[in-house]
DNA sequence: TCTTGAACCTACAGTCGCTGTAGCTCCCAT
DNA sequence: ATGGGAGCTACAGCGACTGTAGGTTCAAGA
């Protein structure tokens, strides 16, 4: 028994890397994170390698990578002599999907602020905003996608 | 019974809005859409009232609304000589969201270029990708927010 | 030593906006 | 009469968590 060996419970985890304690456990469950160690009274406790783990999953999170690319990432990580071209692929596809997005959400951009700006602020009836969403004819674009879903947050 | 009123089934009115049939099943669940009438086996059949206002849904949910977003825009529809503020101030919050999410996602492209552009295509213990993501210090930004998800369909 | 309260535990439901499946029934054309 | 496509209900699953209920454990102060 070393006494040198970092060893944290799961809220200093939470604190250190800036995730919840629900989103570690979560990760634990669907096998992102290995089941560490725990004490006599069952309560999990983590080493260096578990920080440093899960201070990648942060990472690549807040870069925007999904959990699945995140996995393949992680098994990267496990065999440092193997060739990152596999990692590389990944980032770029990533990039790629990035762009795709900033280009549907700059088209969607232009058209809402057209939207707002045309917008007379009288009555319903009258109503520019209404009336593009109701009248296809009414609209900028030509034929647009959809664009991704965005739940935002009531800004009461 | 008028012969001129036009009415569908669901497949006609998935069709004509662009939404799929099981969408439409969903809408109605939630109540966004009213129940419709149904033929004597049961099955649904919708007007052009229907039909419209699913119309808007469909083309609300393009410019990427929410769906709360949508149903409060419905709400003003039925009311078409109250002030049209209301719509306004929800078309320019979610522009504003929209704008937000164009922010991050352009520094966040920055970054993932710079990533995929240092690589230098060796092994993974070299691999500028990995080493980013694993140490904080690596990366450019001073402080970035994470970025909403983004669940990519795999490019096989 | 006892007590208090924060931190931990499990298990499960809910979020958002659908999508897919299973296992039926219905309708229309041949 | 039959075949197949379209419709029906009910429910599970996606991604990545978040929140809750109801209990246990731990560490610090009295």
């Amino acid at each position: 028994m070393t006494h040198t060996a970092p060893h944290y419970p799961i809220g200093d985890l939470a604190k250190r890397t800036g995730t919840k304690v629900q989103t570690i456990r979560y990760y634990e469950s669907i096998g992102l994170l290995p089941e560490p160690a725990r004490t006599s009274g069952n309560q999990r406790i983590y080493g260096q390698d578990q920080l440093d783990r899960l201070a990648f999953i942060k990472h690549a999170r807040d870069f925007g990578f999904p959990l699945d690319a995140i996995r393949e990432l992680l098994e990267m990580t496990d065999r440092p002599a193997a060739s990152c071209a596999e990692a590389d692929a990944i980032c770029r596809r990533h990039l790629t999907e990035v762009r795709r997005r900033i280009g549907r959400l700059q088209a969607l951009e232009g058209e809402l602020k057209r939207m707002v700006e045309t917008c007379s602020h009288g009555t319903v009836a009258d109503c520019r905003v209404i009336s593009v969403l109701s009248d296809h004819e009414k609209c900028c674009a030509e034929e647009h996608e959809p664009v991704e879903t965005m739940p935002y947050k009531a800004t009461a």
